[in-house]
DNA sequence: CATATAATTTAGACTAACCTAAAATATCCA
DNA sequence: TGGATATTTTAGGTTAGTCTAAATTATATG
């Protein structure tokens, strides 16, 4: 059994291998985590004494598979638990992550699994991010970003790199949840801003940074 | 903020409160807590200094109007989150205890509100303990112990006073679950035992201890 | 009502997770 | 390639919650 902050460690240096080659610094750690430098050291001992971790002084840390397995199944729990916020509880997808952040750490098999099962075994979570089966396996996605489209490419609102509450905010006052019908309508050299228009007509400037943290099915 | 463990304390104290006279002991809540006096009295302190509990010195505690109003809120998110394994997940009413004692830790008002909406207010938990409002009130019940009750009154099975798993797993082999119609056909002065009927007709012995742990709504 | 026993508190120590400051190592660049 | 700088680790300390053993207070009984 591992605590609730070695849980913690665990998921923040599986985010991080996502986001970059190699081994993940203490640095990087100590940043995402919100701690020091000299507390991640000890913590990464103590993992790489549990074999969770593979760690050679001052060469950084990875993931053993044992210690990826237990980060993927946090994350299963999260995006579930986001799932069931959103689409039972009639959250809205700037409210869940701070209580997901917490439930995923409840330990139960059963209930992870009877609770995929309440909710038809979603693939993706309310952001778009894909939900690992309870054997660790993410659905492959056709998700591009909206940035990168061209004229006249049409699609659905299917995810957003930015999980911000700031951005996710945004985007909901702009009424483009997730499953938003659009197409690209004009792309701007300059800037990179580009101009969507909506299913039901409305056209949409949205600025090179906006563009790029939002992900389209097409 | 309250921790976790001092809000297991709170709800412990809270529950010794229910089943007896006057202040607490240390000792009292060191069985509960499976912790040794000396660590109590640490806690106690603590929790007397956040105002929660009032303490003197080798008299005992008594929780204070706030420690027993987060005590309760516990209580409804514990049993609010068993209805919800239960009714919604599939849960057995012997399954959920474990799940429940994690998940009542979890800090968000609007999510307890929201989820006590999902499941429709409920007002006992599927071991018929009453479910406290928001406000912290509890449902009257009109529930007797079926030891207590005369031949020939009818009712249906309501709650228990047990709630270990072997009494329930024992009630659950009798098919003997919540809302369960039966009318007590005969009562046995030597030993107390008595004998109930089904609403299916299978009639069933229940000795004193199984008859004083079973609650009838008649 | 005095004393034996039981309950409680204090004292001092441990672990997990964190910190600061200093030491050690790695990296970068002139 | 040799400093300068940045990164990482070590050393030593803190807090929450726990423990054991000893000291204190309450209670019970002859």
């Amino acid at each position: 059994m591992n605590s609730y902050t070695e849980e913690n460690y665990l998921k923040a240096i599986y985010k991080l291998t996502e986001q970059s080659e190699g081994n993940i610094t203490t640095n990087a750690i100590a940043e995402v985590m919100n701690t020091k430098a000299a507390s991640v050291t000890d913590m990464v001992k103590k993992l790489a004494d549990k074999k969770l971790v593979n760690y050679a002084k001052y060469q950084g840390v990875r993931l053993t598979k044992k210690g990826e397995d237990i980060a993927i199944q946090i994350i299963r729990k999260h995006r579930l638990w986001e799932c069931f916020l959103v689409n039972k509880l009639n959250f809205k997808w700037d409210e869940v992550h701070d209580i997901a952040e917490e439930l995923e750490h409840i330990n139960s098999t059963t209930l992870v699994d009877r609770l995929d099962e309440f909710l038809g075994f979603p693939k993706f979570d309310p952001h778009g991010d894909p939900i690992p089966s309870k054997n660790g396996i993410f659905s492959a996605n056709n998700f591009y970003k909206l940035l990168k489209l061209n004229e006249g490419d049409i699609g659905k609102v299917a995810g957003v790199c930015d999980h911000s509450n700031t951005f996710l905010q945004y985007l909901e006052k702009q009424k483009l949840g997730l499953g938003t019908s659009i197409s690209l309508t004009e792309k701007n050299e300059y800037d990179q801003s580009v101009v969507i228009t909506t299913a039901d007509g409305r056209a949409i400037f949205l600025s090179k940074e906006v563009a790029n943290n939002i992900l389209v099915a097409i």
